[in-house]
RNA sequence: GCCCGGGUGGCGGAAUUGGCAGACGCACGGGACUUAAAAUCCCGAGGCCCUUAAAGCCGUGCGGGUUCGAUUCCCGCCCCGGGCACCA
């Protein structure tokens, strides 16, 4: 009688396998419903994180197979990546051993969790089935100038001896991996995707994906994007010769701009210094700067300062001879690398003006106190009034910046334009375990593509393993060295492999066809079952994958693989799983088993500092392992746990109880039908309109109407297993002798029934178990989700607040459909209400139906 | 600095469209069963006042406002988390 998930689990796993009932079959033949998580990387073992997303993922899969979809629910490993060259080092062994032990090991882990996966359409990444069409879509890309090659400054790190996207580097300027190393520019030839081509229409995407993603990961989206509407104006140079060209987002102050800011690596910077005799001061300084890391650049404390560079330039509208200076804070990366300096009205050439004293001239006239160019203390960066701008005093600033534009267009001196954070989309990696980037360098011909019948260009397996640095690819001479496709003449392979975002920019599509090795995908299979319906995964990937895998489905719509224009109409970002942490003033953080019952460290017995709930990580030894969980209480219990602990968009704080809590409930559903199992089994879906009856038909119409609600349409997950266990305390309720009273045993058949459907997308398992045991002999997956009736859900009865100006007096009981009348005159009857009316006038009655009565007195 | 979230009992959380704040669970207390404990089942519980109960009052970060009625809407703050940031 007790329950066991031990002897459970297996079996059932085993039986959905055999059946195959989560295959999803190439031919539609219902509502498809395409049901995706942000898929694995094969570190190992997985995680918690892991047990959440797919959980949810899974609950969603299973509760949409019974509301009649065809159910696609694919499974795959983004296997590419670092960790393996590093274990490779580590443990003498090679990646790809290592990537497909880990997803063997980790396969096995899922399955005891019960997912509901089409493992018929697994895909692991680092397969050259898969890496091939990346090859493929690669030469497409270079063909229509989406991929390209130039020298660039990269991010690269020493630790990973590689180059990294803007995206891998974190905020203070560390790597993404190695938060500890600091990112160093490098300038290289790297291969580049034109991702900016799309900017545009990722943006105009979200429109189509509001309401359907949450706010804020369209909002991080359009940050790291960073469009900013404004014009580039040309600045003649003094000498007659050449011009400088600015972006602004100000183009009101332009008759307030006195000097000019140029980033020290522009080259124009030394060719000024050079006509100018400047050459020592300004190479010093350029010098210095450039020296410096991206922290250190880019750092808040970072004074302004710059250095005259000799040049003089002429402000196109008032005419002015104006300096041109090298300032620190200009990026060369962002507009033009040059910007026009209006010291009155931006704070950062403000400084600098009064640093170096250059002129300050207000050309912005707030309302009130006047601005005066010699006191003022800080920028205007607000509205006014335009003044000291030709024809274009008293016009408001908001205006001027469209007119001054026009005027600058008719003049030829300017127009308007659009600026963006976002930059083209760097895929080169100098490692090893990655997609080959299919190119030839040849000395004659240069840069050669593979000829789509030589691909796939896949990895050579045998490869020099050491601590040695650098990309272990670049020494397979055998492999590097071919004929030039072109010319024959002897021409080496490129060494770069793919950024692993490109692997996962994909994938999902490459689920719908997987085994195909004619084409990387049948387009007539793509309409069927793309795009996603709903995904699934943590908001870390806000900026990176879901970026990526956007531009990504755009561009094979353009070459007519993908179909729509989004890849996924809804996203869910699960929250992060969290524990407490303990640190030993000694040791350091400590696991849970390292501390004893008194709350000290079992090495040294100090007292341990109980922390702040954090994200489990190693290195804080917070983390709970999933397979422990599992041996312990089974996969249903941490199913049930995860959903119900916490929202899912919610950080989830783990704890030991609540998972006792989660096994409890389902030990207590699994004796309540056990003990009543053979009643249950015999009784007859029949039932009299008996007071009884009603009262048990009405909670289970009820609370299958929360639930299917909960589920379907607000992922309320844990209100919906409230609702469950609700309903099971008052089947707990229930006379033992009404489960075998002919009267009320088919109502509560019922019960249980219903009940068992409503686990069953929850807690699998133990609902198919318990559906055998009351008689069931097909698989409860595969049944369909119970319609609720509301006319039996309905409550003939109600109870109806009463308020006696605002305040809380009485209660009475009424049908929900009596009018305000009816309620009306039973509540002036009410002796507490009369007790607060007395003496008082009934200005104002309220009712609400079924929720409250109000009386306003005076 | 700009932009998003969030702040509710001892704890996780609930309150779906402005309508009974605290569902459900955890922890806690009481009872039943037991020689006993565990497990299980039942009951209780926001705070103040009070021997208890009733009644009353207070209560959703703080201060105002709208409303018969505000956790929910508006204005002004505080705190926590996240994103962007010398981006011209």
């Amino acid at each position: 009688m007790k329950y066991k998930p031990q002897d459970i689990e297996k079996k059932w796993q085993a039986k959905w396998d055999e059946t195959g009932v989560f295959r999803c079959p190439d031919e539609l033949s219902a509502p498809k419903y395409y049901c995706l998580e942000m898929f694995p990387y094969p570190s190992g073992r997985i995680h918690m994180g892991h047990v959440r997303v797919y959980t949810i993922g899974d609950l969603l899969a299973r509760f949409k197979r019974t509301r009649g979809y065809q159910v696609f629910h694919p499974v795959g490993w983004d296997a590419f990546g670092l960790p393996a060259e590093n274990a490779a080092v580590r443990h003498k062994t090679h990646p790809a051993k290592w990537t497909w032990e880990n997803i063997a090991f980790m396969r096995d882990q899922l399955r005891q969790m019960g997912f509901s996966y089409d493992w018929d359409r697994e895909i692991a990444t680092c397969s050259p089935d898969y890496y091939r069409w990346e090859q493929l879509f690669f030469l497409w890309m270079m063909k229509d100038g989406v991929a390209y090659r130039k020298r660039a400054t990269l991010n690269w790190c020493d630790e990973c001896q590689t180059v990294l996207a803007n995206e891998q580097v974190n905020r203070d300027g560390t790597c993404f991996i190695h938060d500890h190393t600091p990112v160093k520019q490098k300038e290289l030839d790297q291969w580049f995707f034109a991702i900016t081509r799309y900017v545009e229409e990722l943006l105009e995407g979200h429109n189509e994906l509001a309401g359907g993603w949450p706010e804020n990961i369209l909002e991080m989206q359009r940050n790291w994007i960073g469009r900013s509407e404004g014009a580039e104006i040309i600045f003649p140079l003094a000498s007659g010769e050449g011009s400088i060209t600015v972006f602004t987002t100000r183009p009101d102050t332009l008759y307030g701009a006195t000097f000019m800011s140029m980033a020290p690596e522009h080259p124009m910077v030394m060719e000024f210094a050079r006509q100018s005799g400047r050459e020592k001061e300004v190479g010093e300084f350029v010098e210095r700067v450039s020296r410096q890391d991206r922290e250190t650049r880019t750092g808040e404390e970072q004074v302004k300062e710059g250095v005259f560079t000799g040049g003089y330039c002429v402000n196109p509208v008032t005419g002015s001879r104006i300096p041109v200076y090298a300032a620190n804070f200009v990026l060369y990366e962002y507009g033009t690398g040059a910007v026009m300096a209006v010291p009155a009205h931006d704070q950062r050439d403000f400084e600098f003006a009064r640093k170096y004293n250059l002129p300050v001239v207000v050309v912005i006239q707030p309302e009130g106190e006047p601005l005066d160019d010699a006191t003022m203390r800080a920028a205007h960066e607000g509205p006014g009034k335009m003044i000291r701008s030709g024809e274009f005093d008293g016009a408001d600033n908001e205006e001027g910046k469209k007119a001054v534009t026009r005027y600058l267009e008719s003049r030829g001196s300017g127009h308007a334009t659009v600026q963006y954070r976002l930059r083209d989309w760097g895929v080169s990696r100098q490692r090893y375990w990655g997609c080959p980037i299919p190119v030839i360098h040849c000395e004659a011909c240069g840069i050669v593509p593979v000829p789509e019948k030589d691909l796939p260009v896949i990895l050579p397996e045998d490869i020099p393993y050491s601590r040695e640095r650098g990309n272990p690819l670049a020494s397979v001479e055998e492999w590097i060295c071919v004929p030039c496709p072109e010319c024959g003449k002897p021409a080496r392979r490129e060494t770069d492999t793919f950024d692993t975002f490109v692997e996962s920019s994909w994938y999902f599509l490459r689920y719908i066809d997987p085994k195909n090795d004619k084409a990387p995908l049948d387009p007539e299979k793509m309409r069927r079952f793309a795009p996603v319906d709903q995904y699934v995964g943590g908001v870390e990937h806000a900026c990176m994958h879901l970026i990526y895998a956007r531009f990504f489905h755009k561009y094979l719509r353009d070459k007519g693989l993908a179909p729509g224009n989004e890849p996924f109409l809804r996203l869910l970002s699960q929250g992060m799983v969290c524990m407490q942490t303990s640190e030993c003033p000694k040791h350091g953080w400590r696991y849970s088993e390292e501390v004893d019952e008194k709350g000290l460290c079992r090495q040294c017995g100090e007292k341990v500092i109980v922390g702040r709930s954090m994200k489990m990580s190693k290195s804080k030894r917070n983390v709970v392992e999933p397979s422990e969980l599992i041996a312990r209480y089974g996969a249903d219990t941490a199913r049930v746990f995860v959903l119900f602990a916490a929202p899912p968009e919610r950080d989830l704080d783990w704890s030991e109880q609540g998972v006792e809590g989660a096994f409890r409930f389902l030990s207590r559903i699994y004796r309540l039908v056990v003990q009543r199992a053979d009643a249950v089994a015999s009784a007859r879906l029949a039932w009299d309109d008996s007071g009884e009856v009603r009262r048990i038909r009405q909670v289970t119409h009820q609370t299958l109407l929360k639930v299917t609600g909960d589920i379907e349409e607000r992922f309320h997950f844990n209100t919906a297993i409230a609702a469950i266990m609700e309903m099971v305390n008052s089947l707990y309720l229930v006379e033992d002798a009404a489960w075998s009273e002919p009267a009320t045993a088919g109502a509560l058949k019922e019960a249980v029934e219903i009940l068992l459907h409503m686990l069953a997308p929850f807690a699998p398992h133990i609902a198919e178990e318990l559906w055998v045991e009351i008689g069931g002999k097909d698989l409860l997956c595969t049944r369909r989700w119970p319609e609720a009736d509301a006319a039996v859900a309905r409550e003939e009865q109600v109870e109806v607040p009463i308020q006696v100006n605002g305040k809380i007096r009485a209660k009475i009981t009424v049908s929900p459909d009596a009018s305000q009348e009816e309620v009306g005159a039973l509540v002036m009857a009410e002796p507490r209400v009369r007790e607060h009316l007395q003496g008082k006038t009934v200005r104002k009655t309220i009712y609400v139906p079924s929720k409250l009565f109000s009386i306003v007195a005076n």
